[in-house]
DNA sequence: GTAAGTTGGTTGCATGTACAAGCTTCTAGC
DNA sequence: GCTAGAAGCTTGTACATGCAACCAACTTAC
């Protein structure tokens, strides 16, 4: 096996541990999706709290369709409105709400706090994962 | 935002980002989604080229109920079959067949060069994920 | 040796995503 | 200003996954 490899399937568990916890704590303590949290996150910090469908889609990494569908349960569940782009009749801009706002804070503070818990977690149960974690950390001073 | 946070988001990018590109040239190539392709993989190192379906299921990282039905995938395949468990009736052990190993063989040269390029050219689009696969590479020697 | 609980695996259902096709609006070229 | 094509978004459909409920086989305690 090549250096790359065995080095993307650590990347892999580890991703894949950690997005877990994430998502189950988010879900279950909030009612948030890792994909919602994400979106109220990019539209939060957005001027004005908005962005246009397209953008959103880029934003968290999803085609459009699935941002049209992800952006439909913002709505049903009042995080997030639509809006009609006024220069270009094609365009939909999504905008957070208050209610979307205080969500997305709440729910930061269980991601931060998850987030840290499971790298930790992982990185006490691998060593390997611990080194591979450790440089990750270095690298971005 | 926190530093691990940050962190976090640049994990998830180049996963995605990479986990992509490997799906699609898989799919593309061999007709092989990725998990098939782990799957394979796993099964094909394993003693006897064997295992029950519950290793399978830690070894891949998913739930045992996705694992019933991925390895139902690779039994229509052609690329593995069930067998009995003799001394414990209620085990299933999956088991690759030549055109499974072949077939992952011939993925798996895909697979490797698929990865290094697509570990390439997000370490030229982005600086910052760059110097984060860097730390990556070199934090296994 | 039987009852209670545990383990291994499958099935029903809900969900989240991608791909392809479609509709509307915009833009270039003429 | 028309027309051909591009761009923005939505809808239809397919599918992989997780969770919960389930059944069958094993184990432990009595």
């Amino acid at each position: 096996m090549s250096e790359d490899e065995r080095l993307w399937d650590d990347v892999v568990a580890l991703h894949a541990r950690v997005e877990g916890d994430l998502g189950a704590e988010l879900a279950r303590r909030h009612g948030l999706g890792l994909s919602e949290y994400r979106a109220l996150g990019h539209l939060a910090a957005a001027e004005k709290g908005e962005l246009r469908m397209s953008e959103l889609a880029t934003a968290v990494g999803l085609n459009q369709s699935s941002v049209t569908r992800l952006a439909t349960r913002l709505y049903d569940a009042g995080y997030a409105v639509r809006d009609l782009c006024p220069d270009d009749k094609r365009g939909i801009y999504a905008v957070i709400t208050d209610a979307g706002r205080t969500r997305h804070a709440e729910a930061q503070r269980t991601y931060r706090r998850t987030l840290t818990t499971a790298l930790d977690a992982v990185a006490e149960e691998s060593p390997r994962l611990a080194s591979l974690l450790g440089a990750l950390r270095s690298a971005l001073v």
